[in-house]
DNA sequence: CCAAAACCTGACCAAACCGTCAACTTTTTT
DNA sequence: AAAAAAGTTGACGGTTTGGTCAGGTTTTGG
């Protein structure tokens, strides 16, 4: 509650060990989470990980849950980033295009992270906060509205756009969560970079002739390079 | 195997015994995994849950871990049935709206084993058996084959048929593993039936009018009842 | 320079875990 | 009816777990 006192809090060399250290814990226990859930993972092997001993850890976190439900939280601030997307004042194809891509590549890069997460909603979301949950559903019927609106004004078909977007996070996250089954549907190691791009073409093809969204000017939002996402154009790998 | 000496294998009590003691256990652990993930589940919970005591259910299971197996594999032979919609000799809108009916009912119906399946990809599919993994790709190829065939006979847009799999797969599987997540994002506690129905049938409309499905005779596959399944049907919830 | 605050850690604990086992009762077979 | 097989179970062992704590060192602020 401190309001009017604020030091200016300068960067000193304990602030930042302090930093550094938190750091190398969520760094260490989002793999290990991700690879074994919140039970299987012990804080003796995040310390080992962390190259630090057990009892520190519990220096900078009161419990294992702690450190798990942070990971989470940072989780959620870093998806709503993608979802600036879905802008109401865009072009639906770039909007659906450009948040198919940006959660792709999320799912690409932070693998883990996005494990933990299906994890422990698969798992009934026993450490979901109550803000994130109502965040979560904010969101949805924000975002919705604007399906509606674009629905109205025959830029797309007529949907319930709960689904729609269910759809579009599902099928986005299953690069991420399923990874091992991709991998083996695709008899394949870790996915290339092209690989991934065909599937999230692939998504963005179906997504937008499916929802009978009406293209307006350029085929790759904001960015004219090789793979166009016009409806039309066929996507296949080698 | 056995086609000359096979005893008749009388229905013995014991063997009803071990029949009924080994499905209530199966039962538990399904529940039970299904919650709390592989490490997290407790044989002594299970053995609570079946109302059987601990030595016991070790008398009928190795292992935690041959408990696991057994309901993994139990449940792949079962998600097999649902693909056998996806048939080159059948109209392929039929064929696809059937198989994602088919699929979502599952979801519906299995949520548990469904859930069980999920958490173990997702932690890389330690205990997925090398004969499950090949028959995985196995499917994949086979199924591969008819949407390219398909494809070829300008009854379906040319997509890497693989992706395509996985939107089927991944959009119909995340009504049972995030079921939490779905009823947050609808405000609303066990979908009923209805708005399953909903939800299957958006799949349907985004996925038949995507993938350039041309329809071919009647709508619903089969079964021509309230919700038609033409790519040009709205399909909204009240 | 020194007290206070922040940081570090080896040793420890109670609880929970998976799996075992010997001794028991019940059912099946001969 | 007696031997064999199948089913049942309480008690226990060895290990791992999340978390604590006392006592240490280092850094910071005055």
């Amino acid at each position: 509650m401190t309001v009017v006192e604020e030091r200016p809090k300068q960067e000193t060399r304990a602030r930042r060990v302090r930093e550094r250290n938190r750091q190398r814990i969520l760094d260490a226990s989002i793999e290990i989470f991700a690879r074994k859930g919140f039970d299987g993972a012990s804080i003796a092997e995040i310390a080992e990980r962390s190259g630090l001993p057990k009892a520190n850890v519990y220096y900078y976190f009161p419990s294992k849950e702690d450190i798990y439900s942070t990971i989470i939280d940072n989780l959620i601030a870093e998806w709503d980033a993608a979802l600036e997307h879905i802008d109401i004042d865009r072009d639906p194809a770039d909007a659906l295009a450009g948040y198919i891509r940006a959660k792709m590549e999320f799912s690409y890069k932070r693998t883990a992270q996005s494990k933990m997460f299906a994890n422990e909603i698969v798992h009934g979301g026993r450490f979901l906060s109550r803000a994130n949950r109502s965040h979560m559903r904010a969101i949805t019927i924000e975002k919705g509205k604007i399906f509606e609106a674009w629905a109205r004004a025959g830029k797309m078909d007529r949907l319930d756009p709960t689904h729609v977007f269910i759809l579009l996070w599902g099928s986005t996250q299953f690069y991420a969560d399923f990874d091992a089954m991709v991998e083996s549907m695709l008899n394949t190691g870790r996915l290339t970079r092209e690989q991934f791009n065909v599937a999230t073409e692939t998504i963005v093809h179906i997504v937008l002739k499916g929802c009978g969204v009406r293209s307006g000017a350029r085929p790759s939002a904001g960015r004219p390079n090789s793979h166009g996402s016009r409806a039309s154009r066929s996507v296949r790998s080698a």
